[in-house]
DNA sequence: GTGGTTTTTATTGCATGCAATTTTCATGTG
DNA sequence: CACATGAAAATTGCATGCAATAAAAACCAC
């Protein structure tokens, strides 16, 4: 799902995994301080690599610096989400306009092909397996990445999508909840068939528009999700999701 | 002239600071490994927030880690940079059309109407004054970001112009040696007025057409950059852009 | 001289102690 | 009861020692 977290040591990465999915689970509710002497015995990590794994978690945007120091758990808007998701849609945007006018030899586009057609079998089916169309949606957007062979928009789009919420799969499971979500799944599976039509072809205006279109999808699931508790639920780091006005927090006690 | 360094500690801010400096002034060679050992006499600090340093340096792109640990000084090719300024030209597009979208209020855009007026001024002059012009153009920069109000959208900015030639001024220096500055800063100056104007009127097409062209510019100047060695001197970090082949280095020494 | 192996050196990653600072709690005052 | 003041506790930031590991050097066989 997200970026390359090898690489790294095994202390700090155990740090960053665990960590990541307390928050995501919504173990500390926002506004909460992390106190690195709190959760070192918690992690099983020492003080140093810890503070490492808080930087890669801030970096990520899950945590917020305090001016006197220390982090913060983040609490995400709808407005934050929804821009989140915005800025997603131009970034694969931008991939699919480089893709149609980079790729080349008679082979590029068959990685990408045979994950559009994974999903038009799945989707065809009574049944979703919601697992199997997770992952050739993320081998569709992976690949788009990959096809655009730009570095640069490489590190753009991993920090955009480290966001649970504004990854591409991220409402996938929210679908599931929702009463629409055949009709929405065999949208986005024939946006996904134009898109790679329209890299095809070399047509990277169109490649660009109907990939910020695509992500749009996503913004309307949230739309939906938001007016619905079990959908709001199944989506990754819902806990962090501001519900209430910024309400007045007496003491947001560490955790 | 980077995003918001404060907030960090002091021994961290000037390790960071430091070590960007002595980076783009080319201290280290690319592809030389920065040893921790050395480098925290020569800054002045200790290992710890020297570490620190390092893994902001290389989220910035300056450093890239090594899979069996620490880092090396990066190398930068003609099609990175390339893309780096294409990516920004998209995110500012981006801001630009969120900017005319959500403008609100009848002093909204005072702010950016004034650096326009002040380049402007600075270019009907006879001679520029780079300096001045330099921090009107970062103004009006800033501002399109500021009025964009999109959080998401301010982070990736934030990383896409850490890179010192993906700056919004990275080539302005460098257009004082080119025959043809004078025409080109007319250039650019007009499609400041063009972008304020498209904001103003709301035509957020437009306006993201014209912010990602204003962006191309800057590429054209990379190219006409490339070829003139003056002008590659006044890029910044131009001692981090590869010139030759990806020769054999037979034992990148560490520094 | 070249290639492979062992020894030596250098470097990183981690743990922990300490001082400075911030935050919290308690107390007193209007 | 609100608010300012001061003391106590907690927390961060930094420095440094140590073990594991990677890189380099030395060495030897061919």
């Amino acid at each position: 799902m997200s970026g390359p977290d090898d690489a790294r040591s095994p202390q700090l990465l155990r740090a960053v995994l665990q960590l990541r999915e307390k928050l995501l689970a919504g173990a500390f509710p926002p506004g909460v301080r992390v106190a690195e002497l709190t959760l070192a015995p918690l992690l099983g990590v020492s003080r140093t690599p810890l503070r490492l794994a808080l930087g890669v978690l801030e970096h990520e945007g899950l945590l917020r610096m305090l001016p006197s120091g220390g982090f913060v758990v983040r609490d995400f808007t709808a407005a934050d989400i929804a821009d989140a998701i915005e800025l997603r849609g131009v970034l694969e945007g931008t991939a699919a306009r480089l893709a149609a006018e980079r790729w080349a030899g008679p082979e590029a586009l068959a990685e990408m092909r045979a994950a559009v057609a994974d999903m038009d079998g799945l989707t065809a089916a009574d049944t979703i397996d919601f697992a199997a169309y997770v992952a050739a949606n993320e081998r569709f957007h992976t690949e788009l990445q990959r096809l655009a062979a730009s570095p640069m928009l490489d590190r753009a789009l991993t920090q955009a999508t480290a966001l649970p919420f504004a990854s591409p799969s991220a409402f996938v499971h929210a679908q599931a909840e929702l009463a629409e979500h055949q009709r929405i799944l065999l949208i986005a599976q024939d946006q996904h068939r134009c898109i790679l039509d329209a890299i095809a072809r070399r047509e990277g205006g169109r490649a660009e528009a109907l990939a910020r279109e695509h992500a749009r999808l996503a913004r309307r699931n949230l739309d939906a999700a938001l007016t619905n508790r079990a959908a709001m639920e199944a989506v990754p780091g819902a806990a962090l999701i501001r519900t209430t006005k910024p309400r007045e927090r007496r003491h947001a006690r560490s955790a």
